[in-house]
RNA sequence: GGGCCCGUGGCUCAGCCAGGCAGAGCGGCUGGCUCUUAACCAGCAUGUCGUGGGUUCAAAUCCCACCGGGCCCGCCA
């Protein structure tokens, strides 16, 4: 109980695993000048929330390391020479007739990059660099091409059988008892997957395959006939998955890699052919579970529920997001965009913490939450505290902003309120993340509105009265003239005027309100929807 | 067939990984401020922490079993 009560490092799940990685690596006897971590970037689609948090995480476990007193880098490996498996729902459907090439060989949908997995892994790398997240990229293309592999393929190759039968033993495929781990691309057709390796020749370091077809998901994908042979230093041709990582640890000297659950087979035989046949000590590993939206349900694009790391970034601060896979490994995350402004105040209440005097009585939750701030803030702490505004009290506000005026007119509301007297560069950002939040999707429709004919003459009246108008207060005093000049109530006017500007019944003080939004705006807005109503 | 996650106030969830008085936001309700309207202020929650066992001085948290919901693997990558 003495020896659990030790705070390792600052006290987070990122420094547990530095330890254990540290400790794992002594036992090992290995050198620990340098302690290089992996985290694979997918190319085969529009990168999505979980993709970079597996290249975020993994940064942490880098600076734990680095917290801990040892060297450290992160790779970023791109599987840009996988073959493009479907078509993602979304992108355009000649790309169906691109199905297992490469992506790498594969032209750009969008028509911006020299291909189809440059794209795709250039919005990661994008992601990342706005994370403040730094690594070194390589590609998989590039790395079978200038040989990085050869040594561990030929290894892998030789040893083909006896692989196959550990894969039939751990996980019950077949596969690989009859077909060799690895793909070549077809000369003629210029596609992986649908090429079966028969042969390997040691000695002229060369695979023989048929391209015969394979299956694709529910469909068999037929080959072009082409037997041929694919020489292992040309590099066109991959091993499969089953194998791939633990040649690309075993080449990279790769000593932690975390993975997503559903890769957990793959990666308990690719650990064992990196320990086993190539020699190699397997990374440490840590598994987590994928994101799902708020349903439970696994997030696609097809489903209509993708969370994009562009899209967090437009409404939310990086730090955020790093909290966000900081704050824990275990366990499931349901996120939703809808939820950006607990995560923005989280992280507010976070730094609260951080630079308050008051502290949890139990010291290791202490350390966890001042250890995961300086994580989030990737161990640049700033002097001192920030300012903090409520991001639903910026949503709020901005939602009925006069559209292109946000920032100031959100800032001067927060002024008044004596919230934030000045507006800085920090402020600025928050209002046009909450803005952006805020106004997000909603449709310019003109609302559903019941106006009965009294306060038509009302509204109609109050519209034309506008344009004269100098001062907020005359604006609000014309109101209740209006209304009461008409025999209403406060009730059955405001209601009707917010639904028109704001779509909603209710709204900030009427009077500043208008002057803010511009008086004619407003007086065309409001007897557009008077005169419309005139109609029905 | 194998593995994993989730179940906490009306709603959405945090807290669980390193046990220490059950929390937040939203919604709702009451009152204040306001020329009724946003914001703001004060107040209001008798919650089987899914169920049943176990460990412990102490369990939402750790262990076991079960129930309900969902996901992944068992093609391929």
């Amino acid at each position: 109980m003495s020896e659990q009560a030790r705070i390792i490092g600052r006290g987070t799940w990122l420094d547990k695993v530095a330890n254990e990685i540290i400790e794992r690596e002594k036992r090992l006897g290995r050198d620990t000048s340098l302690i290089r971590v992996e985290s694979g970037l997918g190319a085969s689609g529009i990168p999505h929330i979980g993709s970079v948090g597996d290249a975020i995480r993994s940064y942490g476990v880098r600076l734990a390391l680095e917290s801990a007193g040892y060297k450290s880098e992160l790779i970023a490996y791109s599987d840009d020479f996988d073959g493009l498996r479907k078509v993602p729902a979304g992108l355009p459907e000649w790309l169906k007739d691109y199905i297992a090439h490469p992506v790498c060989m594969i032209p750009d949908p969008f028509g911006c990059h020299s291909s189809y997995a440059d794209h795709m892994s250039s919005l990661l790398k994008e992601a990342l660099d706005r994370l403040g997240i730094e690594y070194i990229f390589k590609s998989g293309a590039e790395a079978y091409r200038s040989g990085t592999l050869n040594r561990q393929i030929v290894e892998i190759l030789s040893h083909a059988d006896k692989i196959g039968r550990k894969i039939k033993e751990m996980v019950g495929q077949e596969k690989y008892e009859s077909t060799l781990p690895y793909t070549p691309l077809c000369k003629s057709c210029g596609r992986i997957y649908t090429t079966k390796a028969k042969s390997f020749d040691k000695e002229k370091r060369t695979v023989s395959y048929i391209c015969e077809g394979t299956e694709l998901g529910k469909d068999f994908l037929n080959g072009c006939g082409y037997s041929g042979e694919a020489r292992i230093e040309e590099g066109l041709g991959k091993l499969m998955w089953k194998v791939e990582f633990a040649a690309r640890w075993a080449a990279l000297d790769i000593r932690f890699e975390a993975y997503g659950k559903e890769l957990t087979d793959s990666v308990r035989i690719n650990d064992w052919v990196c320990e086993n046949i190539l020699g190699f000590p397997p990374p440490y590993h840590v598994r987590y579970e994928l994101f799902q939206d708020k349903s439970g349900r696994k997030l696609s694009k097809s489903s209509g529920n993708l969370v994009t790391p562009q899209e967090w970034l437009e409404y939310a601060s990086p730090e955020s997001l790093r909290l966000l896979m900081f704050k824990r490994i275990v366990g499931a995350r349901n996120i939703s965009i809808d939820d950006i402004p607990v995560y923005m105040d989280e992280f507010d209440e976070l730094e609260d913490y951080y630079f308050s005097n008051s502290r949890d009585p139990n010291p290791m939750k202490d350390a966890k939450l001042r250890g995961l701030y300086e994580y989030s803030m990737l161990l640049k702490v700033p002097e001192r505290k920030r300012l903090h505004v409520p991001y639903r009290l910026l949503a709020e506000l901005a939602s009925f902003a006069p559209e292109g005026k946000e920032v100031d007119f959100v800032a001067k509301r927060l002024s008044s309120y004596g919230i934030a007297r000045e507006l800085d560069e920090e402020l600025k950002k928050r209002i046009e993340w909450a803005s952006k939040w805020a106004k997000r999707g909603i449709k310019e429709q003109m609302p559903d509105i019941q106006i009965n004919e009294q306060t038509r003459k009302a509204i109609i009246e109050f519209a034309n009265f506008l344009p004269s108008c100098k001062y907020p207060e005359e604006i609000q005093s014309k109101a209740f003239e209006v209304l009461r000049a008409n025999g209403l109530a406060p009730t059955d006017f405001f209601p009707v005027v917010y639904k028109i500007l704001l779509g909603v019944n209710r709204g900030p003080r009427l009077g500043p309100y208008i002057y803010d939004m511009g008086v004619e705006r407003a007086r065309e807005r409001l007897l557009r929807a008077a005169e419309s109503q005139t109609n029905n």
